[in-house]
RNA sequence: GGCGGGGUGGCAGAGUGGUUAUGCAGCGGAUUGCAAAUCCGUGGACGCCGGUUCGAUUCCGACCUCCGCCU
């Protein structure tokens, strides 16, 4: 029990400062930060995805960031591979992991595994994208409750993304997707989680007042506007052939910008937009968040009183006073 | 001052003499290879006063207020 390695994890919504907060622990002990975020690992996307800047990149060592290009595709299974094998080599130089991020999916899929399944596959979502746009996702449902009655009935109809992935098993594999997770559970691999591998500690930043967080999530919109987002957005799609599909286009701020620099609204309601998606992001993080029993909430009065004291509380926490 | 038009939930915006359009935001929830994604659920209103009526958000009148035009 007493060998278990130490595992840091900061989490928490969006705006609260986790960034920040890694970096000033990582003053105080050996570590190294392995970002838990779907969009800082593309390159390029810097000012909307909040990165730190490219001294502080240098300050500690920092891992899964900017580490693809906008035009790909990155999964919670890729993160939970990658991430999985960086806590190991951190751990070899004699360094604690540092987890840092807002990915809760991410997380999730960390701490608790993921069945064994196939992979995402270009041509068949193409081909099931493709019936869906002649008979539409209702359709497909409805094929769905065919093969894999299940999954038809947890899945929503409206839900195409869920739907599409349901159908995309099956064709790759030929089993349903319901019967690979009930094997999985049976088999006892969904509980070959984190926690009984490792010492992990999860501090989670969360404001006691909503209204405090989406102040600063508006603040940070705002600023992020004056660091260039727009800027920066049109030169993105200048150097890359990217479209609104994809998931780095798809990111809160990337994707109002375009649809501003597109035409589809103006300025203002660019703004409304993107802030809107960042308090509903914020929102729908908390509700993991409160799924998470074993999380430790940090004591934050207010965010602007610095990291410092926070990082006392986690060296405290650690046994490291 | 005169004429015309309008005042509907936080915002936008339909509509009806009796049964709370809708969209956005907000709130709650789901969440296993796109997750900063994709979905699900949900409270809340008819400017003010009086009249007609069994019943007015809806009809009538006054008032307040906003917008436009005219003087």
């Amino acid at each position: 029990m007493k060998d278990r390695k130490t595992v840091i994890c900061i989490l928490g919504p969006t705006a609260t400062g986790k960034t920040s907060l890694a970096l000033a622990l990582s003053e105080h002990m050996p570590v190294e930060v392995i970002s838990v975020d779907s969009a800082m690992v593309y390159a390029g996307l810097d000012v909307g995805t909040a990165k730190p800047s490219p001294d502080e990149l240098s300050r500690v060592p920092h891992h899964l960031v900017g580490m693809l290009a906008p035009t790909e595709v990155y999964s919670a299974a890729d993160f939970r591979k990658d991430a999985r094998r960086l806590i190991e080599e951190v751990l070899s130089r004699g360094k604690t992991p540092l987890l840092v991020g807002g990915t809760m999916l991410y997380f999730n899929a960390l701490f608790f595994g993921l069945d064994q399944l196939p992979g995402a596959s270009v041509e068949v979502r193409s081909q099931i994208q493709a019936k869906a746009n002649e008979n539409g996702w209702l359709s497909l449902h409805e094929e769905l409750a065919a093969v894999d009655p299940l999954s038809a009935r947890r899945i929503h109809p409206n839900d195409k993304q869920r739907v599409q992935r349901a159908l995309e098993v099956f064709l790759l594999t030929g089993v349903r997707l319901s019967e690979m997770q009930e094997k999985a559970l049976a088999g006892g691999q969904y509980l070959s989680c984190l926690f009984s591998e490792f010492d992990l500690r999860i501090f989670s930043l969360e404001l006691a007042d909503r209204r405090e967080l989406y102040r600063r999530i508006d603040l940070r919109f705002k600023s992020m506007l004056e660091q260039g987002l727009v800027e920066e957005t049109v030169q993105l799609r200048q150097n890359y052939h990217l479209c609104a599909s994809m998931p780095s286009m798809r990111a809160i701020g990337y994707r109002q910008v375009c649809a501003y620099l597109e035409g589809e609204y103006d300025y203002d309601a660019m703004i409304c937009r993107a802030q809107a998606a960042s308090r509903q992001l914020a929102k729908r993080q908390i509700t993991w968040l409160r799924g998470w029993r074993k999380r430790n909430c940090l004591p934050i009065q207010s965010l602007e009183s610095g990291a410092e004291g926070l990082c006392e509380f986690i060296q405290d926490d650690l046994g490291l006073n």
